[in-house]
DNA sequence: TTCCAGGCGTATC
DNA sequence: GATACGCATGGA
């Protein structure tokens, strides 16, 4: 499916179906996005965007101040403008619940969200709500001047990141950040190998579990057989099914596990 | 005031 | 291996 977009002075016009905003940058996936009048703003890495609706009728929307290469090799991957969402969204369909959030919320996309700043957007999830999280991490990338690497926050310690109030996940912040640092965990390499050993390589470090594993896999590292199990997802699965989620949508149980949050969230 | 939030480490059985 | 509890913080 070639991309449609055109040049228009320093902004991109991209045509885009299957794609709302608000919907895919505020769904708790991705927590350096906030509203501005008539779009959002926001980062990937040190790349600052500005992106709003230009024709909701005609899926539309305004890339502001974005040369067409930067938005070639930089925003097209992030919004996952390749994956055809729409083909995705008719095989849900076979599945009631599914195609009911995807009815809900079809606007929902899977950003490709920098490997490090997922993993530890993630540990900060842990037994937190959505907007403290966001806090959080606003109040490391003012600290910082800029989301930190790996390598910048390997270098300081507990009493310098007192002031973001993570509370005991500041901890797991620095383990992580001293073993991606080093290549004990080398997150690059966790593309390539079987899902159940990229699994298993997050774990060692200190702070995640299961679920961060998971969403470290599925929203930075792309692994859509990932498949992260909150309280939400809990309901979802207790509720609609009972009998386990369908193999069937296994290989891309992460999307469809996005809309099924978003649905049981909020779609109700 | 108490409960809860995109959980995990630890102790205990 | 299953289950119970504490953990920092702040909004509802």
């Amino acid at each position: 499916m070639p991309m449609d977009y055109k040049v228009s002075g320093n902004d991109i016009i991209l045509r885009q179906p299957d794609f709302d905003l608000g919907q895919t940058l505020d769904c708790g996936q991705a927590f350096r996005w906030e509203e501005i009048s008539g779009g959002w703003q926001g980062f990937y890495k040190d790349s600052f965007l500005i992106i709003t609706d230009e024709d909701k009728e005609e899926n539309l929307f305004r890339f502001h101040d974005v040369s067409e290469e930067e938005f070639l090799t930089v925003w097209a991957s992030y919004f996952d403008l390749d994956e055809d969402y729409g083909k995705l969204k008719k095989r849900f369909s076979s599945d009631g619940t599914l195609k009911e959030a995807c009815a809900f919320a079809g606007g929902i996309r899977l950003l490709r969200q920098d490997s490090w700043e997922a993993l530890c957007s993630f540990l900060i999830s842990q037994n937190n709500n959505i907007p403290r999280i966001k806090g959080i991490i606003k109040r490391m990338c003012g600290l910082f001047g800029g989301f930190p690497t790996a390598e910048r926050l390997a270098s300081s310690s507990l009493d310098e990141l007192a002031p973001l109030r993570s509370g005991f996940r500041a901890k797991y912040l620095l383990d992580a950040a001293r073993k991606v640092s080093s290549g004990e965990v080398d997150l690059e390499e966790l593309r390539k190998i079987p899902v159940e050993e990229a699994r298993e390589c997050l774990k060692k470090i200190t702070g995640v579990g299961p679920k961060v594993a998971e969403c470290a896999l599925l929203y930075g590292l792309h692994r859509l057989e990932a498949f992260p199990v909150d309280v939400w997802i809990k309901r979802v699965l207790a509720e609609y099914y009972p009998d386990g989620f369908p193999e069937e949508f296994r290989e891309v149980g992460g999307i469809a596990q996005q809309y099924l949050f978003h649905y049981i969230r909020k779609g109700r």
